[in-house]
DNA sequence: TTCATTTTTTAACATTTGTAAAAAGCCACG
DNA sequence: CGTGGCTTTTTACAAATGTTAAAAAATGAA
């Protein structure tokens, strides 16, 4: 569990005790290409640390289904809506790959957060490190031309790109598959 | 500081010992319509609770100025990315009226989350609440086109609206203020 | 390898949005 | 009042992106 351990210990430095009441909760699950682990409009239960393998997550529009988000080695899959607000959420997460997690059940979380300061600062920093992300995410995509945003991507991660089919890639762009081809088609 | 007040116990339910201790630290500002507040690539050590007043956050662009964030009473003005990786932030945040605020600085807020797990609790939910709003914005943003977006806004923030230059509004839904007249005279 | 399936690219055309500049509206101040 | 400055709308044209459809390329299984 390589990955998932160093995950958990990058958000927030923990002690050896308080380490490994995360990880007595911790369940190892594989689960195959194409699985649906979190549903839209369903309430999720758990969180799962990716030991192995990519996901996405998107949403369904009208007419349309957006990726928003990527995960891969060491990357958590979480609802953040329906966890917090333990109300269903508005995003599915399909693995993308067959994929090793570790499961922890958010309300065995709960009690951990309420009974342990350190624990409780690790899941702050948690929530802080996901809110950073999403708002680099969120305000790169403000200003940023959606070509720009690609090049970004092929230098920041140009390991995810190659195991992720390219219409996805442009959903979470934000443009069509057709418009992607052409900037790959000018940037060649 | 009514409005401050209820935003501190709406974040999460704190017993008056706490509450308290978070209040001590709260200083009173106030400061003029115009004047900048945070400022991009400056290291940032307060937060500060909205009680009276509009704000807006934003980024600079090449040749643009983005604005991707509107406050108002009850609501905090904190550079997210400044405070938590303790680093200068890439956004800056003006003050659109004159503003009643109440100042927190982050190192004491930090003492008190190491010293008590209420209040890391506090601050957990409270990373947790930007959390799903900033992705309720991204999401949002994502598959609803400006002109659903701007009636949305309409609908949930009429008030809000009437507070603040057009201008800004057409930036913050992502359109130029042309596209935004255009839009508005097809929904009269 | 070969065939079938999926993914990616290309093309032609329609639509949306942006740009720049002018016109109209609004407001504060003398 | 009236003038000047600021905001908002309108116009005409340009550029970018979407849509649809088809061709080309890549992939994977037998």
């Amino acid at each position: 569990m390589q990955n998932t351990l160093e995950s958990i210990k990058g958000i927030y430095p923990l002690k050896e005790v308080h380490l490994n009441l995360l990880l007595k909760e911790l369940k190892e699950v594989e689960l195959p290409k194409g699985h649906l682990i979190i549903r839209a409009g369903k309430l999720e239960r758990s969180l799962y640390f990716i030991e192995n393998g990519v996901a996405r997550a998107y949403v369904d529009g009208k007419d349309n289904r957006i990726t928003f988000w990527f995960g891969m080695e060491g990357d958590i899959i979480l609802s953040y809506h329906s966890y917090i607000n333990n109300t269903p959420g508005y995003e599915s997460i399909e693995l993308l790959e067959n994929c090793r997690l570790y499961e922890l059940k958010t309300e065995a979380l709960e009690t951990l957060y309420n009974t342990h300061t350190e624990l409780a600062n690790w899941g702050r920093k948690l929530a802080e490190l996901i809110l950073i992300k999403t708002e680099e995410s969120y305000i790169g995509r403000l200003f940023k031309p959606a070509k720009e945003r690609y090049i970004d991507l092929l230098q920041t991660d140009p390991l995810l790109i190659q195991r992720i089919p390219l219409g996805h890639i442009a959903s979470y762009l934000g443009v069509t598959q057709v418009t992607l081809s052409r900037i790959r088609a000018e940037i060649k």
